[in-house]
DNA sequence: ACAAAAGTGTTAGTGGTACACCCATGC
DNA sequence: GCATGGGTGTACCACTAACACTTTTGT
């Protein structure tokens, strides 16, 4: 996408980015049984790490972080949140960026931009997990899918800001629709519970569940799914377009 | 405080500063009646705007606005939340910042850091009304309480600060004990009552509140006030240390 | 005595919990 | 029939709403 190999410049400015700012992505998605998150691992490094960009010079912070998540998961449109901003002095550790970039094969220029210290600015997103093909970037080998409770071990700071998405994503469950998001146009009460069950990470009664979903009026029931399981077939719901 | 004049030179790094990365703070007071921000407006230019501030090279983003609110204020330990970063392209408007630049004084050098763009982080801020003597900063002729449903227009997108913070102040305000550092020590229920309601807006069944107040159990009753009015004395409440 | 504001009791409603029970399905 | 999981009815508990009532104080 770039023109310019971004290590070998001097400036954020020649590069075409704001200096000291980032972006962190904490992107969850839903395999129908567990909650995931995608994770990036450097080339030849060892480092994982949450995937994140910088802002360019003439675009917005959301554009930013829609552009990064556009490149690594195709989708536009995505559900998107700001959660908190990263500004501690410990989080500033250039040997780590060196080593990135040279795991990828660059060697950088003397007061190369990306080894100042950045303050980062850490959004939550939440996808289709069966919509995605993930892509690593120019500097990763793989992105790919976690369980959220078998995280490898992050680099910097990387998992205090999962653990503050998570945090952030259980404040949130009663208060925006999480769960529009993270399933499939259609599904059925079980998977629902257990979207709710695997972000607060602990069981929910089932009756209890139900009947409070249901209060809420926000879902459309559908006729009954038959799965050729050996009991009572379960009603589909989709959410109501209007909420 | 700084040695050298910020206006007089062109990149943050020689002014000891990080590039585009300012931060805006709305503090919250309570006169006993109304809830209040502080306003500071600058030299010369009917210009109102949030206290804000920028981001040393050596030192966190929170110790910077705490710096700030010091330097305001003239108090340490102030409860303190971030809330929302602004990062959009509409609030870099540097014709703006060269008037405030000028009222005050200063000719910025071609090219000067202050003119770039900024991305904003919101932070919050509640403190006790009656132990603070706002201070202008260099650039301000005031910095003074203003209520917060009057409001002189604010510059850029400060009003829309304003409206987040406000915003973020009611969805905590059962979960943060707020109350607590926007108070005096000493208080009576009706006082309380009036926080929350300046707060939410709207009223607030008394008994209702009383009794809620009471259930949480995290206030202390001490003896009775007597307060010179025709009615009976309220009690007064502090609240439980440990909470 | 009276007005004003504080504090409490009483009743009803709402929403969650716990448990029981019935229903549909494949073996 | 039976195990399995889905859906609903019922009794109970906690918290809030609404309203009435009593208490305390200064004039």
């Amino acid at each position: 996408m770039d023109k310019v190999d971004i290590t070998q410049v001097a400036t954020a400015k020649e590069a075409g980015y704001l200096a000291h700012i980032a972006y962190d992505s904490v992107i969850f998605g839903f395999d129908g049984k567990q909650l995931k998150i995608l994770i990036s691992e450097y080339h030849n490094t060892k480092l994982f790490a949450l995937p994140g960009g910088f802002v360019k010079i003439n675009e917005s912070l959301d554009d930013a972080v829609r552009r990064g998540l556009r490149e690594r998961t195709g989708l536009d449109n995505i559900y998107l949140e700001q959660f908190h901003v990263f500004g501690s002095l410990e989080r500033y550790i250039p040997e780590t960026m060196e080593m990135i970039m040279k795991g990828g094969g660059h060697n950088p220029v003397e007061d190369c931009w990306l080894l100042d210290r950045f303050i980062s600015v850490g959004y939550y997103a939440l996808i289709n997990y069966e919509s995605v093909n993930p892509q690593p970037d120019e500097l990763s080998d793989s992105c790919c899918w976690y369980n959220i409770d078998q995280l490898p071990t992050l680099m910097q700071d990387h998992t205090m800001i999962v653990a503050k998405a998570l945090e952030t994503l259980r404040d949130n469950l009663d208060k925006k629709l999480v769960g529009m998001n993270l399933l499939p146009e259609r599904f059925t009460m079980k998977e629902l519970q257990t979207v709710y069950e695997s972000i607060l990470g602990q069981e929910i009664r089932r009756t209890t569940f139900q009947r409070s979903m249901l209060a809420k009026g926000i879902l459309n029931r559908h006729e009954k799914q038959f799965s050729g399981k050996s009991h009572k077939a379960p009603f589909v719901y989709s959410f109501k377009k209007d909420a």
